[in-house]
RNA sequence: GAGUCUGUAGCUCAGUUGGAUAGAGCAACGGCCUUCUAAGCCGUGGGUCGGGGGUUCGAAUCCCUUCAGGCUCGCCA
């Protein structure tokens, strides 16, 4: 379905032709004075160079055949050379009657849908998630869902951190703990048990213990790095053990994950791309790639044109060792034999920047992704304290998530039931929504790649710019239309039959034309990879249902097509705010 | 030191890729609830878009310069 924008243009673009000018130059955007007009066009400024005519006269002559055009209720001429134009309600209605039949409300699906990998959550095996996972998570997760909606084919990887030293550090601290166990035993060939030795509470707990006592005491870190060998050979108790570690965590991780209403599709790990680093090393050495530098094996990655020196990219350390490069290496190995992705998007924070920009190119220059894969770093900024220093407990450590939701549970929880009489339990549900839509409408409405403030107190006092404004409107929706329902005896199909008609007054214009924005939104959201295209959209578009809310007796209204027409726009202005925030990541209450 | 990002109202942020008089929300002040949810709506005040040059019909947006801050800069992830 083509946009509106486009559909005006083209009659724009005709008319500069019918006056004799290029067409091109017929391109309309949304006019940046609405007190003025709705829609306007800058093609007659652009085009006084090239016909050396004063722009003026251009869209003077542009303006007269616009005027014969049914589309325009108002096309106008104004001082250095703009076009201003306002279309006819009918026209509107038009457009809106095909986007409310259109399945994706106007949003053009690619026809030929790419295959796309997001790489984000980032989570690590064994360590309780905390604040510095939140913003990898949300957004990579509204981007999956936008992508997605656009007709992408996207997989979601948590690419999971499961190797290395910290592996070593908890199973060293077990065996402290439990010498008896049978993981310990290298004589032992019977079968292991089933249970973990340990909850996830002890393991969380177990992590930082041990992290502790390999830096105060040598003997127990030689002893982890040990174990770490051990693991990484597979010897048996040790990867046994191993296997408990990953499946208590993980547990624990789908249920973090899961309140945020983050899913993934993969739950792939670090330690799944380790069968792929022998040969790709090997790969590397044979093709002439890699070369030993201050011992250790590198590619050089700098490039004509750098601006800066940009190191080589680190294939093995000078102990022979692999490092975090060689498993993000090896597991583009792994995504192109496994999934021939055409797309690979990585959410973590712009910190790493530099260090990606390495494997990118790495990757590139040695053929280990296809040419034309597209990889793309989508770089976070900090999620910032009130003081504008990173975001830590009062007691200055690091947050953890679970509490962090809690505590705006809490709050949200404590508020309902001071604003309302409701049923505890319906109101600790309603809490959770909410809180949700706050905290991940705080932070996707700002630029990912900025840091931001995570205010506590401005996202629970839930007003203006928010998730819960958001919510609060589409439940004013369906609040109305619950009730029409009950009125009339009708069904919610009936509801998707009913005819729109041209707006009669300039609130209910206003959101008409609102609404047509969402497709422009979404699309550019996912060129852009920025989810807070589409907030600014859905707070505009609540802005404009609100301000019609106010002036328009929707029920009440005594024509009978008239409110029909009412009840069909605010079916589809739901749909389409529901939708929205479905791409954010969450949803809406039927009552709050 | 080099590179890079950021700088817009007291605070938190937008600004549709160069358009007209730079917009919201908080905070401040003033209105609107016997009528579809007042977590709302309407209004008032608040700006040298860090500073300075340049490019052009036109700049918050592009270029140069300068100031301030953040981040990064080979064996961590």
């Amino acid at each position: 379905m083509e946009h509106i924008l486009d559909l005006i243009g083209d009659y724009v673009g005709e008319a500069f032709e019918t006056a004799g000018f290029d067409r091109k130059l017929g391109k309309v955007t949304v006019s940046s004075r609405p007190d003025l007009c709705e829609y306007q066009c800058n093609g007659a400024m652009a085009g006084a160079k090239l016909y050396h005519r004063p722009p003026i006269q251009i869209a003077e002559a542009v303006v007269d055949v616009l005027s014969g055009m049914d589309a325009f209720s108002k096309a106008e001429a104004v001082k250095p050379g703009f076009i201003n134009l306002n279309v006819s309600p009918e026209f509107l209605c038009g457009y809106i009657k095909d986007m409310s039949e259109d399945a994706s409300f106007g949003v053009m699906k690619t026809d030929k849908p790419k295959k796309v990998i997001i790489d984000y959550g980032g989570a690590n095996v064994a360590k309780p998630l905390h604040v510095g996972h939140l913003r990898s998570a949300v957004i990579g997760e509204s981007i999956k869902r936008i992508l997605r909606y656009l007709g992408a084919d996207v997989l979601g990887d948590v690419h999971l951190g499961d190797w290395g030293l910290q592996m070593g550090l908890i199973i060293t601290e077990v065996k402290h703990r439990h010498p008896e166990l049978p993981y310990f035993d290298e004589n032992f060939t019977g079968e292991y048990p089933e249970d973990a030795p340990f909850t996830i509470s002890e393991l969380e707990e177990i992590y930082p213990t041990a992290t502790k006592k390999s830096k105060e005491d040598e003997g127990y870190k030689a002893e982890a790095l040990d174990a770490t060998y051990r693991l990484q050979h597979k010897q048996r108790g040790y990867y046994a053990l191993w296997k408990h570690i990953l499946a208590v965590s993980i547990k624990d991780l789908k249920r973090n994950y899961d309140s945020l209403n983050v899913t993934f599709d993969l739950w792939k790990k670090e330690s799944d791309a380790q069968p792929y680093i022998p040969d790709m090393v090997s790969y590397l050495k044979d093709n002439g790639y890699a070369h030993i530098d201050q011992g250790a094996l590198v590619v050089d990655v700098a490039e004509e044109g750098d601006t800066k020196k940009i190191p080589p990219c680190m294939i093995l350390k000078s102990d022979g060792a692999s490092l975090y490069n060689t498993t993000d290496l090896a597991t583009l190995v792994m995504r192109r034999e496994n999934w021939d992705p055409d797309q690979v998007i990585y959410v973590v924070d712009k910190r790493q920047e530099l260090y990606f920009t390495q494997v990118f190119r790495c990757a590139r220059k040695t053929g280990i992704v296809k040419d034309g894969t597209d990889l793309r770093f989508l770089g976070f900024g900090t999620m910032n304290g009130k003081d504008g220093k990173p975001f830590k407990t009062r007691q200055g450590g690091v947050m953890r998530l679970e509490l962090l939701i809690r505590d705006i549970n809490e709050e949200m929880y404590r508020k309902i039931m001071e604003n309302h009489e409701a049923d505890p339990e319906e109101a600790r549900k309603t809490a959770q929504i909410i809180a949700l839509s706050a905290i991940k409408y705080g932070d996707l409405s700002n630029q990912a790649s900025k840091d931001y403030i995570f205010d506590v107190d401005k996202f629970t006092s839930f007003e203006g710019n928010t998730g819960p404004y958001l919510l609060y409107t589409i439940v004013r929706i369906k609040s109305i239309l619950r009730k029409y329902l009950s009125e009339t005896g009708r069904t919610e199909e009936d509801i998707r039959g009913l005819k729109i008609l041209p707006p009669q007054g300039d609130a209910e214009k206003a959101l008409l034309l609102s609404l047509t924005g969402f497709a422009p939104a979404v699309e550019a959201a996912g060129e852009e990879l920025a989810p807070h295209r589409i907030c600014g959209f859905l707070y505009q578009l609540s802005n404009e249902f609100n301000h019609f809310y106010h002036e328009t007796k929707i029920l009440a209204e005594e024509k009978e097509a008239q409110r029909e027409s009412y009840i069909a726009e605010l079916e589809l202005t739901r749909e389409v705010l529901e939708q929205g925030i479905d791409l954010l990541g969450f949803s809406a209450p039927e009552k709050m």
